[in-house]
DNA sequence: ATCTAGATTATAATAATTCTAAACTATTGA
DNA sequence: TCAATAGTTTAGAATTATTATAATCTAGAT
């Protein structure tokens, strides 16, 4: 990932002002070792509580979007009430747990690659997912 | 698919009663030749412009949850402020047109089978799709 | 025909997200 | 260094999708 200081310098060349409170989400969202799914809620939870400090609700919908404008955040495909998002922006696929309503990235070398044999006119594939559903073992029906 | 008149059988079978908003519904959504996508509120308008009817919003709601419940309808995971269904229940992919914002439903032999080559432990496969993101061929970026 | 469990309905409640307009701040250039 | 200003942040209001509620209604059984 990232290295630890120069979110300063990253969100300069994105274009974005490096106010305090982008520097700060910049701390949580990429200064980890792994890469991570969040709901906005969920990082509004993180700053609180991790960093001790406020981010308004407003900024933080703004800043996650205009991270992901900026292909810093990736929005992720799930039904749901809410967003998710991941630090994980390349193209790469997800097990779903359906007890645990868990998202798990799946290793891009774990799927071979997906031959798709027809497309649709006169359009290009820009990427290609794959979303597994999994579910206990043990229990014979979900 | 299913044809014109018992979707009243149908229902029985269902476990469901067959009134009147529920017989409507069916007609509405599965009298067609091609299976289709929709959310709450294109079905809600196509109730009200196609029949000439209306079905409380709330009755939407709850019956389409049923169908989705009995098997008769699948909810579709794009990232989106609403839900959306699908009358092809089967397990099959889809490619989702960026520039139009649109669904087409994706021939199950025009992908070969998904090798998956990890699993989560304990876990067994439910499901596996594809979701192929594709755009306008002449424009350079998305 | 009557009863009753399950359905429907309008409306209120909730939850996620977006909008707004006022206050604030990083950057630019005098 | 210091204002000007364009971009940001903020609290709170507005909007939108969805779910809950409670009164009314109805399909199907007796």
């Amino acid at each position: 990932m990232v290295k630890n200081c120069n979110f300063v310098e990253k969100l300069r060349d994105l274009g974005l002002r490096p106010t305090k409170q982008r520097v700060k989400m910049c701390e949580v969202l990429f200064n980890r070792e792994k890469t991570f799914h969040f709901t906005i809620n969920d990082l509004v939870k993180m700053i609180s509580e991790e960093m001790n400090e406020k981010i308004s609700l407003a900024t933080v919908y703004n800043t996650v979007h205009a991270f992901q404008k900026k292909g810093y955040l990736k929005e992720i495909s799930i039904n749901s009430d809410k967003s998710y998002f991941d630090t994980n922006t390349s193209v790469h696929h997800h097990f779903y747990d359906e007890d645990t309503h868990q998202l798990i990235d799946c290793d891009e070398n774990d799927i071979d690659p997906v031959n798709i044999k027809k497309n649709i006119t006169g359009k290009k594939i820009n990427s290609v997912e794959v979303f597994i559903k999994v579910a206990s073992d043990n229990q014979n029906q979900k």
